[in-house]
DNA sequence: CTCAAGGGACTTTTT
DNA sequence: GTCCCTTGAG
């Protein structure tokens, strides 16, 4: 992937020479995976500035993540010799930033307004239920913002929600909606979704504006075209105009990112919005073996919602994908780990050409285990950002603040930090007297009035901390932002903070470390962005990275990530985990069609990761949430034509194979399980799914896993019961009567009389508390 | 006002 | 298993 032909139109076959060619009018490439689309694109946009002299300025090209950006600006600059100065390439987040700087008071920020991430925005949910006696445990305001954010992105205002809200959720939503939008105009502040919706809204409202944008960027191209949802179709088709110069590439059998919005229909449908669209396809694979191809071919095709494509393989025969069956994910990553070990040692791969793919985040855990257990190096990404520590948080909230200081999200985390002595009371107090006079929190902080009525010592550590952010605010005028951040971290003593946290603060540390430095790198990289200082670039650069964007492919390390993050990727040798029934797909799929075919797309793009070996596993059980779950292997797997995978099965699983438990009914609530193992201590039994009244579960999710008890019937010793009357010892309460016994499963509690009167009466549950039985 | 520990709820994927 | 919120003690 990485050679530069002598010519850049060298070695294009016939479809991808068509793409590059096309100059003028709506163009559709459909790009099967690892059909070089990535080249055709780069290749592309070398010729129109080369052959075609347009001047770099005119293009805007758009890609999915921040990473992708930086690589296709090198590309294209190494083919044309040189950088393409003043063109706009990046996410469709930082480019809406970006035309949000330049006009963003004609939507009532100023240039300097903050992003706000997920929990910023929360913050404001959360104050903003309060205010209006809306409980959090009756509609958790995690759902209230994902329903703001659909409303987002699929540009819908709060007054045509309103409009449309029939159910109680929307109806609460409504109430909210208009409110956490002025919150925001108020705090200077934009949440992610308004990176899209704010510049729609900025287009259609300034005609001249628009003109003079679409004027300007006469070549549009837009990579991962088919996870574009209605908000970024919008924003294109207004840039573009309907007869525009504006090319998308995409596979519609890679779209994973509906639950996000994203409208596979902008992929299916461009023919029909941009009526004179060119369509190329490219169906000729270069990255992975005809084994691989053949699999990834079969995968896919059960789903109906494709416009059809079947990638051919160009490269020779290599070895059949292996499904291997594992006991449990110890063992899954165990058997990874050793297979790594085998490959290392024959010296056919190395650790960084090695990815392990899975559904979910939480199952990164055991192959971190396994990793480190051998001293393997590896890269984690996606899971907790960088830029969400809590060290870096912290930092970053006095950062914002100096930025703007209206953001009232960042004052109020910076304010705690260190503590000053100040609660939660002290500061709604402040907050009642700042709402009232319509300023910002920080601005109250420095105005003496503002403070009458508070006690002195919270009046004086406001005034200070005020006065201290004036100080750092007119330092950040003229210095660079990590001489700013060092004379913040010495003025609030963070260092000395964090290490008398232990070790724990001492690994912080380091990331404070690299904050510093990657701010002092910051300054270097300016793309020539008017009208924005080091300091707003470097926090807008910070809030838009993603998981993946991290990602060093020159580093000696195994890569574990979601298949999500994995989009755009390849690797020699790729593991992809997990293969289970209900949690791959996920069992609410199983509910909705739609939802199935895009769990069938994401095992797709996991399949179509692999250049040379793939390895589907599959475990017999699995702990989730603590509790041990038994699972089929996926249907997704079931569905592979047999002669297409090898199939394996690891020593443990084979030793230990289960007669299949079909997970169960007739439990009683009061019974106990058995114990777990020698050590005494006492795990309830799983019982069967909680009843139907709790309306999380809905009874769906339940009758795809079927619980199991934990550990096997040969190596159990006694059952023991626990009803009223029994004996139990607490690590913490000492011994007790067991006076009742409520629930089932995990939700079994117990009433127990200790004997310690100061104790007394408690009631525990059962799955937490850790008994023991009085005697061991 | 702050901290620690208990208790409850929750888990899909992310810009 | 883990995060978050509440509660109770200092």
């Amino acid at each position: 992937m990485t050679d530069i032909p002598v010519s850049p139109l060298a070695g294009l076959n016939r479809d991808q020479y068509a793409a590059v060619m096309h100059t003028h009018g709506p163009l559709l490439v459909l790009a099967g995976a690892g059909s070089g689309k990535t080249r055709v694109l780069t290749t592309r946009i070398a010729r129109l500035i080369e052959a075609e002299n347009v001047p770099p300025h005119q293009i805007l090209a758009v890609t999915f993540t921040n990473k992708a950006a930086g690589e296709m600006r090198d590309r294209i600059g190494r083919l044309i010799g040189g950088t393409p100065q003043g063109m706009w390439v990046g996410t469709f987040h930082a480019i809406g930033a970006r035309l949000l700087r330049r006009d963003a008071d004609r939507v009532g920020r100023t240039s300097q307004f903050t992003i706000y991430d997920e929990d910023d925005a929360l913050g404001v949910i959360k104050r903003l239920m309060e205010g209006l006696r809306i409980s959090p445990k009756e509609w958790a305001p995690k759902a209230v913002l994902g329903q703001i954010s659909d409303a987002k992105n699929a540009l819908v205002t709060p007054t045509e929600y309103a409009r449309l809200a029939r159910d109680p959720l929307s109806q609460v939503v409504a109430k909210l909606y208009p409110l956490y939008d002025d919150t925001l105009r108020a705090q200077n502040a934009v949440g992610f979704d308004d990176l899209l919706t704010l510049p729609v809204q900025l287009l259609q409202e300034n005609a001249a504006l628009l003109e003079g944008y679409r004027h300007r960027f006469a070549f549009i191209l837009v990579d991962e075209y088919q996870d574009t949802n209605k908000a970024q179709y919008q924003l294109i088709s207004l840039l573009a105009g309907s007869e525009g110069n504006v090319m998308v590439v995409g596979d519609d059998d890679q779209s994973i990112y509906g639950w996000r919005g994203a409208d596979i229909r902008n992929i299916l449908d461009f023919e029909r919005e941009f009526t004179s669209a060119t369509v190329v396809r490219l169906e000729e694979n270069y990255r992975s073996t005809p084994e691989i191809l053949a699999l990834a071919n079969a995968a896919i095709t059960p789903n109906k919602e494709r416009r059809g494509k079947t990638l051919r393989a160009t490269r020779p025969s290599g070895v059949r994908p292996r499904r291997v069956r594992c006991l449990d994910e110890r063992d899954e990553a165990e058997y990874i780990a050793e297979d790594i070990a085998d490959r290392r040692a024959r010296r056919t791969v190395d650790l960084k050409q090695v990815a392990i793919l899975y559904r979910t985040n939480s199952q990164s855990r055991a192959f971190e285990d396994a990793m480190r257990k051998r001293g393997w190096p590896y890269r984690l990404i996606g899971a907790v950002r960088f830029y969400d520590r809590r060290e870096i948080r912290d930092l970053m909230s006095y950062l914002k603040l100096i930025a703007n200081p209206a953001d009232d999200e960042a004052f109020r985390r910076a304010i705690s930090v260190p503590r000053r002595g100040l609660g939660d009371t002290t500061i709604e107090l402040l907050a009642a007297q700042a709402s009232a006079a319509r300023i910002p929190l920080l601005q109250a902080a420095g105005t003496p009035v503002m403070l009458e009525g508070l006690r002195t010592a919270a009046r004086a550590a406001l005034a200070d901390f005020a006065a201290n952010l004036a100080a750092l605010r007119a330092m950040a005028t003229e210095s660079a932002v990590n001489e700013v951040l060092e004379a913040l971290i010495a003025r609030i003593g963070y260092i000395e903070l964090l290490r008398a946290e232990g070790q724990e603060g001492l690994d912080r540390i380091e990331n404070v470390r690299e904050l510093v430095s990657g701010a002092a790198e910051a300054l270097a990289d300016d793309d020539g962005e008017v009208g924005l200082t080091p300091l707003d670039r470097f926090l807008q650069k910070a809030m838009l990275v993603a998981g993946a964007d991290a990602l060093d492919p020159t580093a000696d390390a195994i890569t574990m990530m979601t298949l999500h993050n994995a989009k755009g990727l390849e690797y020699p040798v790729v593991y992809l985990t997990g293969l289970e029934d209900g949690l791959f797909p996920l069992a609410r799929a199983y509910d909705d069609p739609a939802m199935l075919e895009e769990e069938r797309r994401l095992f797709y793009v996991g399949i179509t990761r692999a250049e040379s070996v793939l390895i589907l596993s599959h475990a017999e059980t699995r702990r989730r949430n603590g509790e041990t779950m038994s699972s089929r292997a996926s249907s997704f797997l079931e569905a592979l034509p047999p002669d297409l995978v090898e199939v394996a099965i690891t020593p443990r699983a084979r030793s230990q194979g289960r007669s299949s438990y079909g997970g169960g009914g007739g439990d009683d609530g009061a019974a106990w399980g058995r114990s777990g193992g020698q050590g005494g201590r006492w795990t309830p039994r799983e019982a069967k799914p909680a009843p139907i009244s709790d309306a999380q579960f809905g009874g769906i999710t339940s009758s795809r896993y079927s619980a199991k008890p934990t550990g096997f019937d040969d190596v159990q010793p006694e059952a023991v019961q626990v009803l009223a009357g029994a004996r139990v010892r607490h690590r913490k309460f000492g011994v007790g009567t067991v006076a009742e016994v409520t629930g089932s499963g995990r939700d079994m509690k117990v009433r127990i009389d200790f004997d310690d009167e100061q104790i007394g009466r408690k009631t525990l549950v059962v799955a937490q508390a850790n008994l023991e039985p009085e005697h061991e």
